[in-house]
RNA sequence: UGCCCGAUAGUGUAAUGGUAGCACAACGGAUUCUGACUCCGUUUGUCUAGGUUCGAGUCCUAGUCGGGCAGCCA
């Protein structure tokens, strides 16, 4: 079960393990022996939903993990208390597993539930470290960076004791203004040289409680001037009294994200802390922390990558916030949303999402992924996961008038033809049944197959029709079309491979179920909706088109857990939320590839 | 106008000083009991200017364009 040059994660395809700039970094740290074990991890702020953007690095650290028998964490970056929620830990650690799973949940690293980082001895120094366990472990749970406070607490002091950390007594405004600007350095803070002893002191108090919000904070002390500016004496702790979600109430001083997150990566003996680009210029802080503290084990290094963007999609957390409470969509989970929960609820696989994160690949450049390689990853995964099924979403009736009324004639269907052996269903065709109502055109346009006045058609996996009659209402309207099947070119029969241009597909009147059917189409008409003044005009208003469709009867068991090829159609699931088996409700996911819907100009 | 990062077909990416390749998209064709899938073919590319070199997408210099950075957010 090696995972070196496994492409068991894009099924059906031999596609080697992939390779990008982070890999290539990690492939030279194994060669040089540099780590007993690589260690990734993949670090959400439990303050919104998972999307496509996350599955991105998720897909990176994971892949890096299994790729070189290592492990990956899920770790909380919880560190501030007022913006996060655990309704949040949970569906991140849902989407998570989704994603993962079948590909690399050997990979997933947890801690035992309710440990914090151990104190240890390492080369005979004092040390602080967390041990991972497979996330299967009975009692185990997700890393938080909140179970680390302690010890950040007592790194804190060490930098304190190193005079490389002070208590500052600036409000907010006056650290600002102190700081400068990107091309003008800042000024020294009048609490720069306070003694260690006096430090000390007043952090201790602060973690006491003893000020209020705002009132005084811990910061590094490097360098005022630098260019960088968030080298400019930046901020390791504020004071915020507030309960955390998971911390409880003991804490009324909180880390910043440039303290904890180095150091968490340490305690956790992450070997590769990879994120993105937005961080780039923290990095010199990052190692900064780090080599300013006597830490005896290998430190943790960062690599930054660019982030995901599809066209047609918006990913930033503002703006999709703003499309749920808004009302434009129905819910996070909403299937026109780029959410993990959207996509699961849309049928889209998590192999077609970790197929896409293959696909874009990994660099440091700014793209805009089309997505129609996004669509491609979904229908290469969809063609050979889906069963085939015949639905036909716009019903016009067709009387088969040479059969009689009670008659039945049973046709094998397969249900699907891209399998080493395919497997059959029997489908019953019966007098009336139901055809898609583009599948008949009564003025065709040009090289139009389908049904048509006095011409044939094949309904798929039963026999070809000729159609003798249309039948109107006194509106003029279609009620029904009349014809007669030649059963002589049903499947096996003599006539079978009579050739006629249309194959088309239908379902019988007499035996078929009714359905919901949700057709979702992209939720923005512009490819870079984000970039516009406001994406919210940009808002498709047909990405969701409701009809009542007529479904094979097979389908009345569907669980939103199975896909579905519909015929000629697209790919479809059962809604997770709403379908019941007395009240069936299916999601299109995507239609299928339309070659010839373009030229036609759409609806002939 | 301070610092950092980046730029290769329409889009995304490969080439690590030695024939610019792949995928998606587009277009044309074959096949087809899904106008799907599959197969074959075609179009389109190294940001600019100098330099180093027998040889530069790759190294150097300058420029252009794009992105990021001045939260007690992450």
């Amino acid at each position: 079960m090696s995972a070196e040059n496994s492409s068991a994660n894009v099924p059906g395809a031999a596609t080697p393990a992939p390779s990008d700039f982070v890999r290539d970094i990690v492939a030279r740290d194994v060669a040089e022996g540099r780590y007993q074990r690589i260690i990734t991890r993949f670090p959400p702020e439990p303050n919104g939903y998972l999307h496509i953007g996350h599955a991105k690095s998720i897909c990176l650290n994971f892949g890096i993990a299994r790729e070189n028998q290592g492990i990956c964490h899920l770790r909380f970056d919880d560190t501030n208390p007022a913006k996060e929620d655990i309704e949040y830990v949970e569906s991140i650690t849902q989407d998570v597993n989704w994603l993962i799973a079948g590909w690399a949940d050997q990979c997933l690293g947890y801690k035992m539930k309710g440990t914090g980082p151990a104190t240890v001895t390492t080369g005979g120094k004092p040390d602080f470290t967390i041990a991972s366990v497979p996330a299967t472990t009975p009692g185990s749970e997700a890393f938080f960076a909140s179970d680390y406070f302690e010890a950040l607490y007592a790194y804190a002091v060490q930098l304190i004791q190193r005079g490389k950390a002070y208590v500052c007594d600036l409000t907010p405004e006056e650290t600002d203004a102190y700081r400068g600007a990107p091309d003008k350095p800042g000024r020294n803070s009048p609490f720069r040289e306070r003694s260690i002893t006096e430090n000390l002191d007043l952090f201790a108090r602060m973690r006491a409680g003893e000020f209020p919000n705002g009132a005084r904070s811990l910061r590094a002390k490097i360098d005022m001037a630098s260019p960088n500016v968030w080298l400019r004496d930046p901020l390791l702790y504020r004071i915020r009294h507030t309960a955390h979600h998971h911390a409880g109430d003991k804490w009324c001083i909180y880390p910043l994200y440039d303290f904890a997150h180095c150091l968490s990566d340490y305690l956790e003996g992450i070997t590769h802390s990879v994120c993105t680009l937005e961080f780039t210029e923290h990095r010199p802080l990052y190692d900064w922390i780090l080599e300013s503290l006597d830490l005896p084990r290998s430190l943790p290094h960062q690599y930054e990558f660019a982030k995901l963007n599809i066209s047609y999609m918006v990913f930033s957390k503002r703006r999709l916030l703003q499309l749920v409470d808004e009302g434009y969509v129905q819910g996070w989970d909403d299937p026109r949303l780029p959410t993990l929960s959207g996509a699961r609820r849309r049928g889209i696989p998590a192999s077609a999402i970790r197929r896409l994160a293959a696909l874009v690949g990994v660099t440091k450049y700014e793209s805009v992924t089309d997505i129609a390689l996004f669509e491609h990853a979904i229908r290469e995964e969809l063609n050979s996961l889906a069963a085939r099924r015949l639905a036909v979403l716009r019903p016009i009736k067709v009387i088969l008038t040479n059969l009689s009324a009670g008659e039945v004639i049973p046709c094998e269907a397969t249900n699907n033809p891209q399998d080493e052996t395919p497997s059959t269903r029997p489908v019953a065709l019966t007098r009336e049944v139901f055809i898609e109502s583009d599948d008949f055109a009564e003025v065709p346009p040009p090289k139009y197959f389908r049904l048509k006045p006095g011409g044939e058609v094949r309904l798929k996996y039963a026999c070809i029709i000729k159609c003798d009659e249309v039948v109107k209402d006194a509106s003029g309207r279609i009620t029904e079309l009349r014809c007669t099947a030649d059963l002589s070119t049903r499947s096996g029969a003599p006539n079978a491979d009579r050739k006629v241009k249309g194959t088309i597909h239908w379902v019988s009147a007499s035996n078929c179920i009714d359905a919901e059917v949700r057709l979702y189409d992209r939720l923005f008409k512009v490819a870079e909706p984000a970039a516009t003044d406001d994406f919210r005009q940009h808002v498709n208003p047909q990405s969701l088109e409701v009809v009542n469709a007529k479904l094979e009867s097979s389908l009345a068991a569907a669980t939103s857990r199975d896909y579905f090829q519909f015929e000629r159609l697209g790919y479809f699931v059962a809604d997770a939320k709403d379908s019941s088996p007395s009240r069936l409700v299916f999601n299109r996911t995507l239609t299928l590839k339309d070659t010839w819907a373009k030229p036609a100009g759409g609806k002939a």
